[in-house]
RNA sequence: GGGCAGUUAGCUCAACUGGUUAGAGCUUUCCGUUUACACCGGAAGGGUUGGGGGUUCGAGCCCCUCACUGCCCACCA
C-alpha cells in the first residue's frame, strides 16, 4: 500500500537508488528473464548469436576535478532517458560512465586552486611529482562526480566508470597516434605560440591577460618600389655583350639617352634595368628565380625555349618578381650583386611619394615583415594594392597586401604584417594565403625564445637582444630619414597570468594531423545518414565546420595528459634558422623526420626491455582473506595445480631467467615454474611485497572497521598507512630492481615472480598511471622497463585534450572488451557546443581506424542557463544550487525540467516555477495511484496476481481507457523514436493530468464510489478498477525514462502478472 | 572577424519540418470542493507570432530585407 499524504521524494529517492544499485539492474549482465546475472563471455555470446540484442551509450566524460556543472546533469537525464526507453523495449543496455583529465583546463585549475594557494609553482616541481600531485587531486575529486551521477538516477554500469587516464584508454589513444604516423598523417609544422619567456614554456590563450602599459608608437617609411625592374641578359644586345665579356665587372650607372632609345621601348624615368652575365648564369639568383618561375627544369630550357622579347613587353609583372635593387637603402646589395654578376642601371633617385608610412609599437619585428597590410576599400593606397616595398635597413622587398581587418582611420591605416610575431598578422597572412593561394606570403621569425634578435635578415643586428639593438635601429632609421615619428602611447599588452612576463608570440614546431584525408568521409557519414545528428540542423554547422578545417596541431606544451609517444635520439633543440625559419636540431644535426636514427614514434621507451611480471599462485591469506605484505602465507594446494595449468603458456614464451621474490608463496611459484621449464631462477630481496606495519595479518573488516574511511582501492598504495614502509622505500626498492633488469639481465628474457602491490607500485612508476583493477593470482602484466642509460629522450608536450577524447567511444569499450558486441554506439548525448570539438573528432577518429562511425544518432542538448537567462556564472550570481533545487522539489522534478516541451538544441533557463510545477505533477501521480490502487486493492486484495487483458473488456467506460491508453502510447512512442522528450512530456503531463485525472478518474467515481440507487453492476465496477490500474501501469511505463525514482516506486505497490518484472525498468507497454 | 541558433501571452517555453479557432506552465481574476490530491477542481483574462516586403488556395514555419539577443571558435580560424 502507499503510504498516505503527499509524495516524500527525499525518502523515496534514496530507497529507489539503493534498490537499483544493490540489484545491479544498471549491469548489462544483469539477465531479467532469470533474476540473476550471467557472466561476461556469456553476454558476449549471446549478443554474437543475435540472442539478446545490445544497446549503448558512452557517457561524456565530466571533468574529474570538481562536481559536475548543471550541463552535465541535464545530459545525464537525456542519457538516461534514451537508456532506460531502450531497456524497457528489451535492449541489453550498456551504458558506460567516465571522468576526464581535462588536460589544459584540468592543469590550469590544479595550479591555481591548489598549487598557488600553497604558494608553490610548477616550474620548481619535477614532471613527476608535479604528475603525482595532480592524479591524486583529481582521484580525490571524482569521487564527487560519481555521486552525483548516481543521486541524477542515471542507469549507467557504475562498475566500469573508466578514467580518460586509465592505461587501458592511453594505450588506445596512444595506438592511434602510431597508426596515423604510420599512414603518414600526422607530421611536425609550424605554428604561432604564446611564448611565456619566464617560465620558459608556450602557454594557452586563457593563460594570458590583458594589461594596460606604456609604450611608444613609431611611424617608419618603408620605401616603395614603383619603378618597373627590367631584366635584361639574354636578350640579343651585342652593346650588351660587349660590356659583359669585354669587362667581366659590373656597372652601375644611369642609363644615356642613346642606350635608352636603343634598347629600350617605352621605359620611363625610374625604371631599374638589371642585367646578367650570362656566363655566370648557374650561379645567379636572378636565373634561378626565372627558372623557378615559369617552372623550366633547368637555366638552359630557360635561356632557349623561353621568347625574351615578349615576356619583356607583356609580362612585367613576372619581371617585377625577378630581382631588384636601391643601392641608396642597402649599401651591401652592390656588393651582392657584384659578386653575382649583375649589372643595374639605375634612373634617378627616390622621391617623398616613394614611401608609405606604417605605425608599429614594435619597430624591431620589422626584420620578419613579410608584407604591408591596407584595407582594400582606402582610396589613398588603391593604386599601391600589389606593388612591394623594402623593408628599411635589409634588401627584402615584401608585398602590399590588402585585408578588410586593417582600420582605414586608425593611425596611418597601414599595418605592417609580422605573422611571426603577432597573432593578428598571423590571421590576416593566413586569410590572405586562403583567397590567394598563388600570391602567398610567408611568415619569418627573426626573435629567438632567448629574446634575440636571428637570422639573416636582422643583417648586423643579427645576435643581439632585440631590447639592446633597439636603439641602434632606430638611430639607423632616424639618419636614412625614415623615422618620422615616436610618440608615447597607452597600450594593451599581453601578458602571462601567473609570471606577469610580456608574452613574445613567435613560432613554434608542433605536431599536427593533417585533416584532408578525413573531410570527405567524414562528411558522407553524416549526408549518408549512417549518423544523423538532431536537431537536424546542426549538420549545417558540422559541414561548415568540416569543410573548413585545416590542419588540427594536436601538442601542447603541458604536463597533465597523455604524453606524446615520440622520441628523440638526443636533446632536441629548437633554433631560428638564417632565413627565420623554424628550425629543430638534435645535438648538432638538423632533425630529419623521416630518420629512424634521430626520432622514434613508439609507445614504450625505444629501448625499453620487456620483463614479464607474474604474481603468486593462490596462498593462504587470499584464501583467508587478510593482508599479508611480508607476513609469510604458504601456497594453497589449488594454488600449486593452477601454476601447472599455465605451464604450457610459459613454455612457449621461451623465458631464460626467472627473478623471484623470497617470500614462500612467491618462492613456491618460481620453484615450480623453474622446474617445469628447467630455467635458471634468482631470488631477489626487492622483491618482496610491501611491508603493511599495523595492518599486517588483519582482515579486511578488520580495517575496515577500524577506519570506516579507508577507500580500498587506493589503500595498498597509500602512503599513511602506520609502521607500514614508505611509498618512497618502496620505489627505492623498485629503482634497483630497474637497474637490475636494464643492466645485469640484459638481454634475458625474463619471468619476474612477484607480489600484486608490487607489480601496481611498478606501473605507477613507469607508466604515471594507477591500476583500478586487481591483479589475480598468476596473472602476468607485460612491463616495458627502460633502460639504464640512453640516449633517447621522448617528446616533451602531451596531446591536445580532444584528441584523447576524441577516441573515447572506442577506447572505453575496447578498455572493458566490448568492442566487437557494443561498437558502434547507438547514440551519442551531448551540449550543442561541442558538436565541432567533440563530435566532429570521434567521427574521424572512428573512421580512420575503423571505417565506422562510432554512434548512430547523435543527440545535441541545449544550455542550461539562468533564471534571467544568461549563461550561468558565479560572477553572476545565477548560478543553480542543484544540491538545493533537489532537496526542494526532488530529483525527478528537476529531469522534468530537462525535457518538458524542450527541444534538442535550444537553450534554457531554469527558474524555480518549473521544477515547482514538476513537484506537483509528481504529487498529482502520486495521489491518482492511491486511489487507483486502493479501489482495486478493495475488490481483489493486495496479494492478487494482475490478470487483466485489454481486448476482452466488456464495459463501455473501460474501452473508452483502453482507447486513450492507445493514443497515448502512440503518440508519446512515435516521439520517443523522434527524439522528441519535449513533446513525448508534453504529451505525458497533458494527458496525465488533464484528461486521464480530470476527466477519466471523475468519471470512475460513478462505477467504483456508486451513490444511493446507482445501477452499476459489480461487473462493470470490476471491469472498471481493472482497467484503472491498467492504464496507470501504461502510464508509469511511459513516464519512468523521465522520471524513474517515483515511477519505479509505485510500480513497486501495483498488482502485476507472473510475466512483469519486479523493478519497472525491464517492462515494456502493452503491445496490444 | 567568421559561423550557428533565436525573437510567439506579463514571465519561461511548445507548435511533431506549409494545413481546423497559435497551445502549455507560472502569474492575475472569479467560482467551487475538502476521504486520491489545497502540491486540488472549474472558468476567465491575456497574441496583428520583432518590423517591413514577397511566394502560396493557405505562412509562426519558405524567400528577401532591417533590427535586436544568445552561443561557438582564441597553442583550433
Amino acid at each position: 500500500m502507499l503510504p498516505s499524504g503527499a509524495y516524500n521524494f527525499t525518502e523515496t529517492e534514496r530507497e529507489i537508488l539503493e534498490f537499483w544499485l544493490r540489484n545491479g539492474f544498471f549491469k548489462p549482465e544483469y539477465d531479467p528473464k532469470t533474476d540473476n546475472f550471467i557472466s561476461t563471455e556469456e553476454l558476449k555470446k549471446k549478443i554474437k548469436s543475435n540472442e539478446i540484442t545490445p544497446w549503448s551509450l558512452i557517457c561524456p566524460p565530466p571533468n574529474a576535478y570538481a562536481r559536475p556543472h548543471i550541463g552535465n546533469l541535464s545530459g545525464y537525464a537525456y542519457q538516461d532517458a534514451m537508456a532506460r526507453y531502450a531497456r524497457m523495449r528489451g535492449k541489453r543496455v550498456l551504458m558506460i560512465p567516465g571522468k576526464d583529465h581535462a588536460g589544459l583546463e584540468g592543469e590550469g585549475v590544479f595550479v591555481r586552486e591548489v598549487l598557488e594557494k600553497q604558494g608553490r609553482y610548477k616550474f620548481q616541481m619535477s614532471r613527476d611529482d608535479f604528475y603525482n600531485e595532480i592524479w591524486e587531486f583529481n582521484v580525490q575529486n571524482k569521487a564527487k562526480a560519481l555521486k552525483d551521477e548516481k543521486e541524477m538516477g542515471l542507469s549507467a554500469d557504475f562498475d566500469r566508470d573508466i578514467f580518460t587516464l586509465d592505461p587501458r584508454i592511453v594505450d588506445t589513444v596512444l595506438s592511434t597516434f602510431v597508426e596515423l604516423y604510420k599512414a603518414g598523417m600526422v607530421y611536425k609544422g609550424v605554428r604561432l605560440v604564446n611564448w611565456d619567456p619566464k617560465a620558459r614554456s608556450a602557454i594557452a590563450d586563457n593563460q594570458c591577460v590583458r594589461e594596460e602599459r606604456e609604450g611608444k608608437l613609431y611611424k617608419i617609411k618603408y620605401p616603395i618600389i614603383r619603378r618597373k625592374v627590367w631584366s635584361l641578359g639574354f636578350r640579343e644586345s651585342t652593346h650588351l655583350e660587349r660590356i659583359i665579356s669585354k669587362e667581366k665587372t659590373i656597372e652601375t650607372r644611369a642609363l644615356n639617352p642613346e642606350e635608352k632609345d636603343r634598347y629600350f621601348g617605352d621605359i620611363f624615368t625610374g625604371d631599374i634595368i638589371v642585367c646578367v652575365d650570362k656566363t655566370d648564369r648557374n650561379s645567379s639568383p636572378i636565373y634561378k628565380k626565372v627558372k623557378n618561375y615559369f617552372q623550366f627544369k633547368n637555366i638552359e630550357d630557360a635561356f632557349t625555349k623561353l621568347d625574351w622579347k615578349n615576356v619583356l613587353d607583356i609580362d612585367r609583372a613576372s619581371m617585377l618578381e625577378v630581382e631588384h635593387s636601391y643601392s641608396k637603402l642597402s649599401e651591401g646589395y652592390l656588393e651582392k650583386i657584384n659578386k653575382n654578376g649583375l649589372i643595374v642601371f639605375e634612373l634617378e633617385d627616390l622621391k617623398e611619394e616613394d614611401f608609405i608610412t606604417v605605425a608599429t609599437t614594435r619597430p624591431e619585428t620589422m626584420f620578419g615583415d613579410t608584407a604591408i597590410a591596407v584595407n582594400p576599400d582606402d582610396i589613398r593606397y588603391s593604386d599601391l594594392q600589389g606593388k612591394r616595398v623594402i623593408i628599411p635597413l635589409t634588401d627584402i622587398d615584401i608585398p602590399i597586401i590588402t585585408s578588410p581587418r586593417v582600420l582605414v582611420d586608425y593611425g596611418t591605416g597601414v599595418l605592417k604584417i609580422t605573422p611571426a610575431h603577432s597573432q593578428d598578422d598571423f590571421i590576416i597572412m593566413s586569410e590572405w594565403n586562403k583567397e590567394n593561394k598563388n600570391k602567398s606570403i610567408g611568415y619569418r621569425n627573426v626573435i629567438s625564445k632567448e629574446l634575440f634578435l636571428t637570422g639573416n635578415a636582422c643583417g648586423k643586428y643579427s645576435g643581439r637582444k632585440y631590447k639592446e639593438a633597439l636603439p641602434d635601429i632606430l638611430e639607423a632609421l632616424k639618419s636614412n630619414g625614415l623615422l618620422v615619428l615616436e610618440e608615447t602611447i597607452k597600450q594593451n599588452v599581453l601578458v602571462a597570468d601567473r609570471t606577469k612576463a610580456l608574452i613574445e608570440p613567435l613560432m613554434s614546431s608542433q605536431w599536427f594531423i593533417s585533416v584532408e584525408k578525413f573531410k570527405k568521409p567524414v562528411m558522407d557519414m553524416v549526408k549518408s545518414g549512417e549518423i544523423s545528428i538532431h536537431p537536424k540542423n546542426m549538420e549545417e554547422k558540422f559541414f561548415f565546420w568540416m569543410e573548413n578545417l585545416r590542419d588540427w596541431a594536436i601538442s601542447r606544451s603541458l604536463w597533465w595528459g597523455y604524453r606524446m609517444p615520440v622520441w628523440y635520439k638526443g636533446e632536441i633543440k629548437e633554433e631560428i634558422g638564417e632565413n627565420g625559419e623554424v628550425v629543430e636540431f638534435i645535438g648538432n644535426e638538423p632533425l630529419d623526420y623521416s630518420n629512424s636514427n634521430q626520432i622514434l614514434v613508439s609507445i614504450t621507451h625505444p629501448e625499453a626491455i620487456e620483463a614479464h611480471f607474474l604474481r603468486h599462485a593462490e596462498a593462504l591469506h587470499n584464501v583467508d582473506q587478510f593482508i599479508a605484505g611480508v607476513t609469510d602465507t604458504k601456497l594453497t594446494e589449488k594454488g600449486k595445480t593452477k601454476i601447472l595449468e599455465i605451464i604450457p603458456k610459459l613454455k612457449s614464451e621461451n623465458y631464460n631467467l626467472i627473478l623471484y621474490s623470497p617470500l614462500s608463496r612467491a618462492k613456491e611459484t618460481a620453484s615450480i615454474i623453474a622446474k617445469e621449464l628447467g630455467v635458471e631462477s634468482i631470488e631477489l630481496e626487492f622483491l618482496k611485497e610491501r611491508n603493511f606495519g599495523n595492518y599486517e595479518g588483519k582482515s579486511w573488516d578488520e580495517v575496515l572497521q577500524s577506519n570506516p574511511n579507508i577507500d580500498p582501492e587506493k589503500f595498498t598504495l597509500s602512503n599513511d598507512l602506520v609502521n607500514a614502509e614508505t611509498t618512497a622505500e618502496v620505489n627505492n626498492r623498485l629503482e634497483e630492481l630497474i637497474q637490475n633488469i636494464a643492466t645485469k639481465y640484459k638481454g634475458k628474457k625474463l619471468l619476474v615472480v612477484t607480489h600484486a602491490v608490487l607489480i601496481k607500485f611498478l606501473e605507477k612508476k613507469l607508466y604515471n598511471t594507477e591500476r583500478p583493477v586487481e591483479i589475480s593470482n598468476l596473472e602476468r602484466k607485460i612491463i616495458f622497463v627502460p633502460p639504464a642509460i640512453s640516449e633517447w629522450r621522448q617528446d616533451e608536450n602531451v596531446f591536445d585534450t580532444w584528441f584523447s577524447s576524441g577516441q573515447w567511444p572506442y577506447a572505453t569499450l575496447m578498455a572493458w572488451g566490448l568492442f566487437d558486441e557494443y561498437f558502434p554506439t547507438d547514440v551519442m548525448e551531448t551540449g550543442f557546443d561541442i558538436l565541432e570539438n567533440w563530435v566532429s573528432r570521434m567521427v574521424m577518429f572512428s573512421w580512420f581506424r575503423f571505417n565506422k562511425p562510432p554512434f548512430k544518432d547523435v543527440y545535441l542538448h541545449g544550455l542550461v542557463q539562468g533564471a534571467d537567462g544568461q549563461k550561468m556564472s558565479k560572477s553572476k550570481g545565477n548560478v543553480v544550487d542543484i544540491d538545493k533545487v533537489r532537496s526542494e522539489f526532488g530529483t525527478d522534478a528537476v529531469r522534468l525540467v530537462y525535457f518538458y516541451q524542450n527541444t534538442a538544441g535550444s537553450s534554457y533557463a531554469f527558474t524555480n516555477d518549473k521544477p515547482k510545477n514538476f513537484r506537483q505533477f509528481n504529487n498529482k501521480l502520486w495521489n491518482a495511484a492511491k486511489y487507483v490502487l486502493q479501489n482495486y486493492f478493495e475488490i481483489f486484495g493486495e496479494k492478487t496476481e494482475f490478470l487483466f487483458n485489454s481486448k476482452s473488456v466488456e464495459s463501455e467506460f473501460a474501452k473508452k481507457i483502453i482507447d486513450h491508453i492507445k493514443e497515448v502510447v502512440t503518440q508519446v512512442t512515435k516521439n520517443m523514436d523522434k527524439f522528441q522528450f519535449g513533446l513525448a512530456t508534453f504529451n505525458l503531463y497533458q494527458e496525465f493530468w488533464h484528461t486521464f485525472c480530470d476527466k477519466l478518474i471523475e468519471e470512475s467515481k460513478i462505477f467504483l464510489k456508486p451513490g444511493e440507487g446507482s445501477k452499476v453492476s459489480q461487473e462493470e465496477k470490476t471491469d472498471v478498477a481493472l482497467v484503472m490500474v491498467y492504464a496507470l501501469k501504461e502510464y508509469l511505463k511511459l513516464l519512468h525514462p523521465f522520471i524513474p525514482f517515483i515511477t519505479e516506486k509505485i510500480w513497486s505497490e501495483v498488482p502485476k502478472n507472473s510475466k512483469e518484472h519486479r523493478s519497472i525498468m525491464f517492462n515494456s507497454t502493452d503491445k496490444n
